[in-house]
RNA sequence: GCCGGUGUAGCUCAGUGGCAGAGCAGGUGAUUUGUAAUCACCAGGUCAGGGGUUCAAAUCCCCUCACCGGCUCCA
């Protein structure tokens, strides 16, 4: 809602005359920026005041959070504790905090207790405009010789502005909530470590997550949907169900993948080799190791080196890598021939697995792991061909990522970084082509300028899954460095040699990672054609044993992945037991099924849907 | 790699200086079961690994490794 507000008015003053409550909004804007109610108008202007209900709000209120547990903090730890820098993330906020003796998460309830405190004292957020040099001179008073440095290095302004509530103030632009009584429901989440101005060469803070609402509704919310994601976590459903583990013996980021999980992946694999098929690709299957050599032409040793294992050597002096991507062995498989115009463009495709060495710190589950299987591909054009590659590209991904429930997407195209190789025409031809391609498939995307890799722009693809997280798999990228450093060429219509462009491409990005977010998205309840046993037979008791081979062979000659429990146990614990492994479909058989020849089916997550032939039950669900 | 935390049976966890424990899963037997847990018995351990303190260490201290929450980085 706007309001008009006169020349060296208040907000809040204007509020109460236009006969409006303080309590009911958060903030305001003028001229398209945040102020504090507190803001007074340099002349009469008409001001939109925000309320809880607006997104800027919580952001404003998180903010406040931030300074709130900081001023605890400070009443706790008192200049044992120096504090940095404080803002709101999506989900919360966070402050940065140098701590004399580290703290752990024993120690939250701590400075919870004290936030709640100073909540209850509904302390005035006041905001002070002050000189640089005054800032300066208070926080080395106070000794925060963190904000002493900011104002020093990376402040340019002769004013800056502080807040205080109470007997804490803090260096920041704002704006605020009013009072600190405003910031009702909060809670921190974790302690970590961050580096000062996130710099791995700087000294290792400590990380206070918090994050805060306008509700207790909506805090409750957000800790029971983080709970979800808890019990989605695809490590913990790996092991339940089965389907793949990371054993210390055999390394960390190393994958086995278990049966269960295999079955899955091997699906995948069929589903998408099928459609690439279609598409055109070609695969190809290529060394895990190669000569040392070939990765010094491609300039992998020189540039990738920090993520490659060490080279091995042999007693007969020869150098072997493990591969970290495929892309030479791709070139190589273009110099297998003299290519002409007319091959172009080639795809060739490889469920390709690479070894990447990463820092132990960083391993996660299967979304971040030492050894992974991309679906890669290698697609080699001329410059004017790009567009339609990229086209065709865009609709593949699309129906590909569909096909498992992904169709929210946020796609960025990144460009020509300063540091670069090539011919800055074909960049700029490169680039105008990648963002025809994204125009005419109707994708929105963002532009990340300069922020292409050195050999080529790039086309990133965020999916978003069911609980609303977005994760990046598909990448496309632009590569005029590879060809060249190989020399590769196809002749033309003219009859002569020319350099091809190479666009490197994934869908899924690997199988690993892509497995990861693909057992979080469904809970660990695959859709039919993905679950690893689709059907389960259980015989009511183990006088049914024999008919119920009958349908577990039924079904079995007919490619479904179906088991049987010839256990002998009840019904109801056959029944927990295939519940809990996530079956989609039982099949109960008893004395009636005996009788009658047919099935009763019990749907997970439904229930029993009726009895039906054992042909019936096949067409409906396998047809 | 860095900061903090955790590491006990296949899994989930109890045990905080004095005999190594439970539930689930597993094996055996009994039960022959109608829509989310039948009963009994059995087996299962380098208490992550190494060193130290102590009469005595799963427990206290040090080192190493792995994992978890993050930072940095990434498919």
């Amino acid at each position: 809602m706007k309001i008009k507000v006169q020349k060296d008015k208040t907000i809040r003053e204007s509020i109460e005359e236009n006969g409006l409550k303080i309590e009911d909004f958060v903030v305001a804007c003028f001229n398209g920026k945040l102020v504090d109610l507190s803001f007074r108008a340099p002349n009469e202007s008409e001001i939109e005041l925000i309320s809880e209900d607006d997104h800027r709000a919580l952001e404003v209120l998180r903010h406040s959070a931030a300074h709130l547990m900081a001023q605890a903090v400070k009443r706790i730890y008192k200049n044992r504790a120096k504090i940095t820098i404080g803002p709101p993330v999506d989900f919360g906020f966070y402050y940065d905090i140098d701590f004399e003796n580290p703290i752990s998460e024993e120690d939250l309830s701590k400075i919870e207790e004290e936030m709640k405190k100073i909540v209850h004292e509904d302390l005035s957020i006041i905001r002070e405009e002050i000189t640089k040099d005054q800032a300066i001179a208070l926080f080395k008073d106070l000794d925060e010789n963190y904000k002493v440095l900011m104002l020093q290095e990376d402040i340019n302004e002769d004013v800056v502005s502080i807040y205080r509530q109470g007997e804490f103030v803090d260096l920041c632009r704002g704006p605020h909530v009013v009072s600190t009584g405003r910031i009702k429901h909060f809670k921190l989440l974790s302690v970590s470590g961050a580096y000062w101005k996130g710099n791995e060469r700087n000294k290792m803070l400590q990380r206070i997550y918090g994050t805060a609402f306008f509700s207790d509704e909506e805090l409750k919310n957000f800790i029971q949907r983080r709970e979800e994601a808890k019990k989605r976590d695809h490590r913990i459903l790996g092991s339940q169900l089965g389907l793949f583990e990371i054993e210390p013996t055999v390394g960390g980021g190393l994958v086995i993948w278990l049966p269960k999980g295999e079955r899955i992946r091997y699906t995948i694999e069929e589903f998408l080799r099928k459609k690439l098929e279609e598409k055109g690709y070609l695969f190809v299957r290529t060394p895990h190791i190669a000569n040392a050599d070939l990765w010094r032409i491609s300039g992998h040793l020189a540039v990738y080196n920090k993520y490659m294992f060490p080279i091995m050597e042999t007693d007969e002096e020869q150098e072997f890598v493990v591969k970290p991507m495929n892309c030479p062995f791709h070139i190589k498989v273009f110099q297998n021939a003299i290519r002409s115009y007319k091959d172009l463009p080639l795809r060739i495709a490889e469920y390709g697995t690479v070894y990447r060495y990463e820092k132990s710190g960083v391993l996660h589950g299967l979304l971040r792991v030492r050894g992974f299987t991309q679906d890669d591909a290698h697609i080699f054009c001329t410059p004017e061909q790009v567009e339609n590659e990229i086209i065709e590209l865009i609709d593949l991904t699309r129906y590909i990522l569909g096909k498992f429930g992904f169709d929210k997407y946020r796609v960025y195209l990144s460009t020509r970084p300063d540091e670069f190789v090539g011919d800055i025409e074909l960049w700029n031809l490169a680039e105008k082509s990648l963002k025809n391609a994204l125009d005419k498939a109707g994708m929105e995307y963002t532009i990340n300028e300069g922020e292409g890799a050195f050999y080529g722009p790039k086309i990133d693809v965020e999916i978003t899954d069911a609980l609303s997280r977005t994760w990046q798999c598909s990448t496309i990228q632009l590569d005029f460095n590879l060809p060249q450093r190989f020399g590769i060429y196809y002749i033309g219509p003219d009859n002569s040699k020319h350099v091809p462009v190479m666009i490197h491409r994934a869908i899924l990005g690997s199988f690993e990672r892509f497995f990861g977010i693909l057992i979080e998205h469904y809970g660990g309840e695959f859709p039919l054609w993905l679950a690893p046993i689709q059907v389960i037979v259980l015989p009511v008791s183990q006088k049914f044993n024999d008919y119920s081979e009958e349908v577990f062979n039924f079904l079995k000659n007919r490619q479904i992945r179906v088991e049987i429990n010839r256990d002998a146990e009840k019904l109801g614990y056959k029944i927990r037991q295939a519940e809990i492994q996530k079956i989609p479909l039982m099949l109960i058989i008893g004395q009636k099924e005996k009788e009658t020849n047919s099935v009763t089916v019990r749907q997970k997550g439904i229930g029993d849907i009726g009895k039906m032939s054992i042909e019936e039950f096949f067409n409906k669900f396998f047809s």
